[in-house]
DNA sequence: CTAGATTTGTTCGTATGTATC
DNA sequence: TGATACATACGAACAAATCTA
């Protein structure tokens, strides 16, 4: 029993052409699972069932789980038992998604921190009284690794920790737009921080600082002090923007010359 | 042009290819287009060339072409001249997958105004001095149409324009980052402002504050006036988030005492 | 406007690798 | 050790869309 499949145009400019089966299918398939509730774990029907249900051909039903596989819904498996498998809703998917869409921005580091001044401090605030008791622990485990880096010098493993110390509160946050977008930020200030200068004054100026602020907060975080916690927050990430822009400076320098 | 294609195949013996024939192509597109810098118009080589390149089967470069289709990086068209043309790299694609991802999740507009009261006030103090004459004609048109959609007494209708207003904004930002989060949480605020009671003294409240503020920035913005600018939309994200409080308070109690 | 050429879209048949029992 | 179920992949052919003469 083929569905319709004859008057679906797809809005364009001068061509109108017919939506393609295998998109009509996947479209399908996507409002059936949303319908029908399917959580991780759960499977669709295998490809000879969806085949006699849409009366098509493997080609095009294949072509129809590649797309929902991409968006990440689902993973194919081989095998009995087999098939297209739902997939819990994954970040990395949008991430990856925005990142590519980003990639050819231009985006520099005072972009990022226009948002992340604000949003870090926001998140900072609505984490307060939620951090796990393994959370914290994992907070301080994190700092003494820093400590650690700077005193062997590995500045880029340094500035690295140090984002994954925001990351790990990204993780109690009950708002799951400001965590993406506070992971997603996180995400793109450990890119840049690859190519940043090396400038050893610098690094380990930003290094004490940010130790100093890290434990600050989770100092903070212990007796659930909300007001200070902001407030610690909002020093660190303007403290922050400021050694970056240093550093993003000695960077460009340091083009100039050898350029 | 060599039709050997080995070095994707990976003629392993033992276990076949780990990861699908398809991915890997789809993965080495993704690289060709990169490394050739190919620029949104041009196009791919088509399915013949392609299947004698990699040495594979229609189905196959199919899949291929279908997960490039997905991400947006590319759009098939049929007929002489046809084949896969490079797209523009797309903020539809980007939001769609983020707005999947958090579809399933527990979404207010309480936690999209944590972010949106700071970020639409870092946007209308970055477009300062950046609207065109015609961005600020279409602004003052869409004050007009808020005008007499409450006139009219279309409460959804007027809502909607006024998130026009701040999409108009966007336009304008040179920070794509913040252009695209403030864009994408108009779209969130869009889908929830449908479901909204129609207390009617609350929405015509809503629209005589939003086209006051609409109309006090468009008079800074005339000015280039950046601290009034800044200081307005402050005062206006302020007040239509408690707006939406109202809102959604009543809304809540409207499903109470008809559940 | 029609006819042909080009290229994607779809179908069917078949074979093979792989995981489960 | 097979036997079975399933996805993966190949190849040939036809259908539909679209450009050009």
């Amino acid at each position: 029993m083929r569905s319709d499949g004859g008057g679906v145009l797809a809005p364009g400019r001068g061509r109108m052409q017919r939506t393609k089966l295998s998109d009509q299918i996947a479209e399908d398939l996507r409002r059936w699972i949303a319908r029908e509730g399917l959580k991780p774990g759960d499977r669709l029907p295998n490809e000879k069932t969806l085949m006699q249900h849409y009366g098509c051909a493997k080609g095009t039903l294949r072509e129809a789980l590649k797309a929902l596989e991409v968006q990440g819904l689902v993973k194919m498996q081989t095998g009995p038992n087999g098939g297209a498998e739902i997939q819990p809703v994954s970040i990395d998917a949008a991430m990856q998604q925005l990142r590519s869409y980003l990639h050819f921005q231009v985006l520099d580091f005072e972009q990022i921190y226009v948002l992340r001044r604000g949003l870090e401090v926001s998140l900072a605030e609505s984490v307060v009284g939620r951090l796990t008791e393994d959370q914290l622990k994992r907070l301080e485990a994190n700092i003494e690794q820093c400590i650690e880096a700077r005193d062997s010098g590995d500045r880029v493993t340094g500035r690295r920790l140090e984002i994954e110390f925001h990351d790990i509160l990204c993780e109690s946050c009950d708002n799951p737009l400001l965590g993406f977008i506070c992971r997603f930020l996180n995400g793109l200030l450990r890119d840049l921080v690859e190519f940043r200068s090396d400038r050893y004054d610098e690094h380990e100026a930003f290094g004490q600082h940010n130790v100093a602020s890290h434990r600050e907060l989770v100092a903070a975080f212990r007796v659930r002090d909300r007001r200070s916690v902001s407030r610690i927050m909002r020093e660190h990430m303007c403290c922050a923007e400021s050694f970056m822009q240093r550093l993003d400076a000695s960077f460009r320098s340091d083009l100039l010359s050898s350029g």
